[in-house]
DNA sequence: GAGTGGTCTAGACCACCGC
DNA sequence: CGGTGGTCTAGACCACTCT
């Protein structure tokens, strides 16, 4: 019948497509060459727009690509090693942080935080920004929320100058003795305004790591870290991380 | 003049589509319960169906939807807690592994990996397939890397009994004393087979952990294990994680 | 077989960047 | 301004699951 149904699963053309460019970029690109445009790409695979953006798409969520709006695709650069957890136990703010405070607000909480935090719904508490550069990107954006009662002796604070408020914050909050901390990772989407932060347009995948500071007994404080997916890989425990991922592959058989 | 540009910045549509359909969630669905298929979906909004699925696949991205072709979109439960790191170190295998070993080959590791193991390209080593089920759901699948030089008396294996073959690298492993670990954590794309184990689309978003065993001075084994990144939170230290996220949100101003 | 989500097309227009 | 990626449309067909 000579129909030896070759394929009888055809695996999708965007799928296919996102192994070809894979294997073009670890041959024939180099790091931040720019790649002919969406239109040019398409026409010169044969498909529509649309299957080469899927294609695309994926490529950029491994980081292997970085698309800007106005410029065009790029090469990306292997993703960065960001250490999260040093195994110690610390309080944000310690000597070799490495956030920048942007500023301070007492607003209320999101129910979610204010339930994790131990504390009444409608009740407002210090709400720090502070914002991760590594390499000359940004790759992160917190939100560190700690109840008036883990910081006392915080008084008389220069309302106008936001960015020494968070840093009163910070300080108060290195005098509680730490007890203990936990952390959880998952995956999400940029809201808006870490979004503009991160460099990235809103609903863009983000890695959320959220640490629990336990102090006397209570909840201290709660941190919502947003992580660039893209270009950050999260690194825990002493050392930099291991350097493991896309690349020829080889299946074990 | 009536026209006071109200939307200097308009947001685009499938933004605004999922957060009327995350509102929605909250107040009128329950977990479980299926939705209204897509093609009523994007009518009864008066979109257009692909607009429509850009914003269920941000949802179930986020983890509030699961969709499956040829049954529907149901509304999802909160991510499960699962533990990836209980602070202190251990071997693969240890007594309250929450891993199910499922075979074991003798093959020749991506070079990726032959790097971080500090082995020569083309040496085979052995791969542990495992798999690890919560809540009667699986979330993971691993493949451990073990060079042959980090179980040396494993000897006269029963080829045949795969997952036999699997249990015992893991326990002549244990033999070994472990030094420290280090762990990596970044977004991915289920590969085919991956895919399949998770009961998952290939390509589907996963979170790739990547853990580095040292002992005797050298890296003694390596594991790379990928979890479904729509229905998982990885939890590190000691108690259970944090229920944090995705609710009415209350910004602050 | 009926109904679901998944893939794909060929177009259009918009928002943004750099010249 | 021209060129880029981002959004959106209205259709079509396919792969899958359930009954």
């Amino acid at each position: 019948m000579g129909t030896t149904h070759l394929e009888s699963v055809p695996e999708p053309k965007y799928w296919h497509l996102k192994t070809v460019l894979s294997e073009a970029l670890d041959s024939e690109f180099t790091v931040g060459e720019i790649l002919p445009n969406e239109r040019e790409l398409a026409a010169r695979f044969g498909v529509a727009r649309a299957t080469l953006r899927q294609a695309l798409e994926q490529l950029e969520l491994e980081g292997r690509l970085q698309r800007r709006r106005g410029v065009g695709t790029t090469v990306a650069p292997p993703r960065v090693g960001v250490a999260v957890g040093t195994g110690q136990q610390a309080w944000p703010g310690g000597g070799d942080d490495a956030w920048r405070a942007v500023d301070s607000t007492d607003a209320v909480p999101p129910s979610t935080v204010a339930t994790a935090l131990e504390i009444p719904c409608e009740q407002s508490v210090h709400i720090v920004r502070r914002s991760r550069v590594s390499h000359g990107q940004p790759v992160a954006a917190e939100l560190l929320y700690v109840p008036h009662a883990s910081v006392p002796d915080l008084s008389a604070i220069d309302t106008a100058n936001q960015a020494a408020r968070a840093r009163a914050v910070l300080r108060e909050l290195q005098r509680l003795p730490l007890d203990t901390q936990d952390r959880a990772v998952e995956l999400g989407s940029a809201r808006a305004d870490d979004a503009k932060e991160l460099d990235r347009l809103p609903g863009a995948p983000v890695l959320v790591v959220t640490t629990r500071f336990f102090a006397a007994g209570r909840t201290a404080a709660l941190s919502v870290a947003t992580y660039r997916a893209d270009t950050c890989r999260l690194t825990f425990g002493a050392s930099g991380g291991v350097e493991i991922h896309h690349g020829p592959e080889r299946q074990a058989s």
